[in-house]
DNA sequence: ATTGAAGTATAAAGATTTTATAAAACTATT
DNA sequence: AATAGTTTTATAAAATCTTTATACTTCAAT
């Protein structure tokens, strides 16, 4: 197996310097950026496992560069920052960040979130159908197929069929999925979630009184299978 | 591989000579203080891989040793006391001793609880997924299997496995467990921990009579291995 | 060896929380 | 106004947590 390639976008050569002895000795292949513009060029021609990108560049702000990253990069993209720096981390987690780490970093701690992000790039599926069992979603088609028959979902029911086919296996809090599908503010609203996943349930699950698909986690949430 | 280094700070010479020939005949590197004020100063200016702290000390509580210690050394200390001084050894684990040992000891036991806190010190984890013989736990998905079988755990327990699992190894007091789990006001009800204990053997032992996982410490509280 | 005390394990009853479901009320679209 | 979809409300059922009761285990003192 080839080495991962991990791609450093920070302006200081020290820190620099760090991640790639560091990362050199862990068996990762190592570019570097020390410019947002450098950086996302490099990002483009050269697409690595996982990009570390420091927030605070000379030229632009490290959020635009996760942002205009982001519209065509899906791996990983771990946040560099300062610490006490709660409010950036969490607009770069909403941009789509995957995990940050505050400076200075413990190495251990570094390589495992490293491990761990790299991890889920493998598992990301941006694959536009999804099977899934009995089941096939078609996500731009819009379309649910069910033993080859066609269901009709709303468009809330799809949402948050999409949301439980790409988190697969993993329980979904309610707080997270109330998030993700009704937006900030509507978290503790956990009845609509319920009424939603009734719904679901009768169309997708063979007997709705036994779910197979959708399992409740009581007390935290549900789990797709 | 060069030695591991260990810090025996006992007051007692016969103690002293017993531990530093078993020690060195099985391959450590032994450092030796009498005094709390000696102890702390060459566990600073050399800080070893284990500290074995004797708790009657002369010039000083071996708690407040430990107390110090603790605010910058990260690795494993042993506690040594004297037989019916539960209250003394509860007191230091709370404070962050990882292990203790009671007067007069068996040289094979002091030996494995020595391995098994050097262990601890390289795999103190920030890992999200943490495997630990047949059981594999992942923090994020909130996941457990058990021979590559999904567990399914309450929130309670799923909480209770984690905290064992962050401290594998450590003796956690009853008193620590409740006040991480149901918080400070019921750090008293040890009951309730017995009934989780007892279900959370149910799900992740093979045979909950005899636990692998979860130990009972008598008196003191448990440790998760 | 027997007893008693302290600590532990387990089952099960009771209380509480969480979930599922139906249905009513509301909203937007045609 | 009819329709489809969403948001609320109400309530029964299920799951989980807390509490109680009881039995077991260990170990020191008689």
């Amino acid at each position: 197996m080839s080495k991962s390639e991990i791609l450093i976008i920070d302006d200081e050569p020290q820190i620099r310097k760090l991640l790639e002895i560091t990362l050199e000795s862990n068996d990762y292949r190592v570019w570097q950026a020390a410019t947002a513009k450098e950086g996302i060029l490099l990002a483009a021609s050269h697409p690595p496992e996982l990009i570390l990108l420091d927030l605070g560049l000379p030229d632009k702000s490290g959020h635009e560069v996760l942002k205009e990253i982001r519209s065509w990069y899906n791996k990983s993209v771990i946040i560099l920052s300062v610490q006490n720096s709660e409010a950036d981390i969490v607009l770069a987690l909403d941009n789509g960040a995957t995990d940050y780490l505050t400076k200075p970093f413990r190495s251990a701690e570094l390589l495992a979130r490293i491990r761990s992000a790299i991890r889920r790039n493998s598992t990301i599926n941006f694959d536009n159908k999804i099977t899934c069992g009995d089941l096939e979603i078609d996500i731009p088609a819009r379309t649910v197929l069910k033993n080859k028959e066609i269901l009709k979902l709303t468009a809330t029911e799809f949402k948050l069929l999409v949301l439980f086919v790409k988190n697969e296996g993993r329980v979904l809090t309610h707080q997270f999925i109330l998030k993700e599908i009704w937006g900030i503010g509507s978290q503790t609203e956990t009845q609509y979630l319920r009424v939603f996943v009734g719904t679901l349930r009768k169309k997708i699950e063979t007997d709705p009184n036994i779910p197979q698909h959708i399992i409740t986690q009581s007390g935290i949430g549900y789990r797709f299978v």
